[in-house]
DNA sequence: GGCTGGCACTCGGTACAATCGAGTGCCAGA
DNA sequence: TCTGGCACTCGATTGTACCGAGTGCCAGCC
């Protein structure tokens, strides 16, 4: 417990006690459980004094006099930057997270919501997932498949395994060997570029060949822009007990069904360097009594998305910050490892050391998500 | 369902206003305000005399003495089956829904999850969209895409427009060229058929490539049993307002997450012929106090699919009727009209008549009657 | 000077009684 | 057969008293 910026360390560890308790209590808490707290050699007479100034400098609050009190957000974010040492995982929970890993299989999709799963299992808060971007990825494959006399479905592969669909409408009919011609022509053009980086095809001397050509390619553009970073959300039911107001509950789920927003609440705080926003920190105001903990995930040295927990600001943040860590270590793991199948896991990338600014892989330029209305 | 029908008019009004009155308030209500409702003409004295019955029946009950009474399943269920009109939606609502059908775009999934949103969002209770299944749709496209040395993407395209993918580990390092040779025949053997009914491609007499057909083959077979139907679950925020208890809430929720038994739950309920399930009715527990509404989907004529409401059992039935049948119906239309690209709306087929027991045949006997003298 | 124990005070929570009123069951009479 | 009237029930509300956790302050002690 090394001394903080401006708190002496008897503020420290009566705040930190104050924290703790309440996170394990939801009561406020009173000078007396201060005093009866491993680490704290004082009476309760002196926490009282300790509580004023704590109070005093807005890290504290009492929720009406003759209460204990409970943690503001700064007294919170004061907490979790004190955290020195990574909460550590119980070994039933440690062992649950291996097992799923070994086991999990499938498409990266289906694995991303199943480890949402995993992570609200693990914390019994509700989790985020966020999808890798494909910006940089190449394409490997794009197709135009006849589903009707008019309508073709563009299928584009992604070399990380994503694929991304879009029915075109081909306003005439267009026999099957014009719609092949076209899709060698788009594909031939496309091949091995990032959807950023596309290149025009040639045109063909066919008008009806150029036409569709054309059509496919627009979509692909708008592809780029488009790819959405999907977010899965797991075990928002979690939220319903951790709130006792149902306003607050209704408020904060609905706000979780919004994707939109959580990819950009997500991004915003991996963008500040942070791990951990609490409350008001955030700026987003419908979850101003939740806290965030993100992880990015890095495959391969590169960032490749991100877990996340979100529960109240009194969440575990140790333990919630461990959780996040680990299944974001292993999920990184795994997903370096799905491109080259079987390759022997890596030695266990070193943990960042604190836990807050966890800037891994730099900024990030802004992407557009897939807005769901 | 045993005795339903022998209510004689004078119980059936009086049963129905209490409903009605429950429905909105979510007070019990008692034999005064039924007295003042319209279409009774007796004094409260009879209603309670009459509620008595009710009671003694089952469609009543008391949450205490000396409190108004509250409906039971079966008093909703005799309500929903004695609904002869199906409910119409306000024109704010009507216009809702044609705007949001006429600039609905893109991809089947997306469309799906955005139809969710607007249901939930016309009714406020969560909704539910089930996609149509795929076991009948033709196989339109095979491709084996490689992704690394050892792993390829098996991408299945759909005659419906589905999409679906799955890695294989290709276990040791497998040449392009290779991995086009044993696309085409996989495609080749397949196109054309339905999932259900593949037929195994011929041997080429090269090893390698047997072998990834082979590999291809299981994985495609696999789709058969494990394409699923998926469910798209909107606005479940809207549930936490429609129960008081947390533990409610928390339940309801957390089933709902679990999309395998919203899809069973649904399932159950068509293949019952029925499009209201009443409580313990549909036999799921957790949910057991929640109603769902539900309405097959058909895509020029063919089942494909279902739209749901899922709410608290004192819920707005014929709202909540209304709503599924108008997007079901729009639904069905956009979807038909996907594969065959700007296809004139087909006039509107006739609503099915009665609200429930779609599948029981015979006409509808009972009338709703009102008090008389 | 800083810490401590003691003390008066505050105020939410609980327990209990009184009251209110919505609602019931029953019954005599039209 | 229905109705108005009546006695009764019981949850909800209000008021009062009290308990106890917690506070702020202060005099005294190390």
């Amino acid at each position: 417990m090394t001394d903080i910026q401006d708190l002496d360390s008897r503020k420290a560890a009566i705040l930190e006690a104050v924290v703790t308790e309440y996170i394990g209590t939801a009561q406020p808490v009173g000078s007396h459980h201060v005093a009866r707290a491993p680490g704290i050699n004082v009476s309760s007479a002196t926490i009282r004094s300790e509580m004023v100034a704590l109070e005093r400098d807005g890290y504290l609050a009492q929720p009406h006099t003759s209460a204990g009190r409970i943690p503001t957000d700064k007294g919170y974010r004061f907490f979790v930057d004190q955290l020195t040492e990574p909460g550590v995982l119980g070994p039933a929970q440690r062992q649950k997270v291996s097992r799923f890993f070994e086991q999990v299989h499938g498409e990266m999709e289906e694995m991303l919501e199943r480890t949402s799963g995993l992570l609200s299992d693990l914390t019994s808060y509700a989790s985020v997932v966020l999808s890798p971007g494909h910006e940089a990825a190449a394409v490997r494959s794009v197709q135009l498949v006849g589903l009707g006399p008019r309508v073709a479905l563009l299928v584009v592969v992604l070399a990380d395994g994503a694929v991304e669909k879009r029915s075109i409408d081909l306003t005439e009919e267009v026999p099957d060997e014009v719609l092949a011609a076209a899709s060698a022509r788009v594909q031939a053009a496309a091949q091995s570029r990032p959807l950023g980086a596309l290149i025009a095809p040639e045109p063909s001397g066919d008008a009806t060949v150029d036409r569709v050509v054309a059509l496919a390619q627009s979509v692909l553009e708008d592809f780029a822009n488009e790819v959405h970073d999907r977010v899965f959300v797991g075990g928002p039911s979690r939220l319903a007990a951790a709130f006792d107001a149902v306003e607050t509950v209704r408020g904060v789920l609905q706000t979780l069904e919004q994707q939109l927003v959580v990819v950009s609440l997500l991004r915003d705080v991996l963008e500040r360097g942070l791990s951990v926003a609490i409350g008001a920190e955030h700026g987003y105001e419908p979850l101003s009594s939740c806290a965030v903990v993100v992880t990015p995930v890095s495959v391969d040295g590169q960032a490749a998305g991100a877990v996340g927990l979100l529960g109240p600001t009194r969440m575990n943040y140790p333990e919630a910050l461990a959780a996040a860590r680990v299944v974001s270590e292993h999920l990184g793991q795994r997903l370096g490892g799905t491109l080259e199948s079987g390759s022997p896991g890596a030695p266990s990338p070193a943990p960042s050391p604190t836990g807050a600014a966890a800037g891994a892989g730099g900024p990030r330029p802004r992407r557009r998500a897939r807005g769901r209305r």
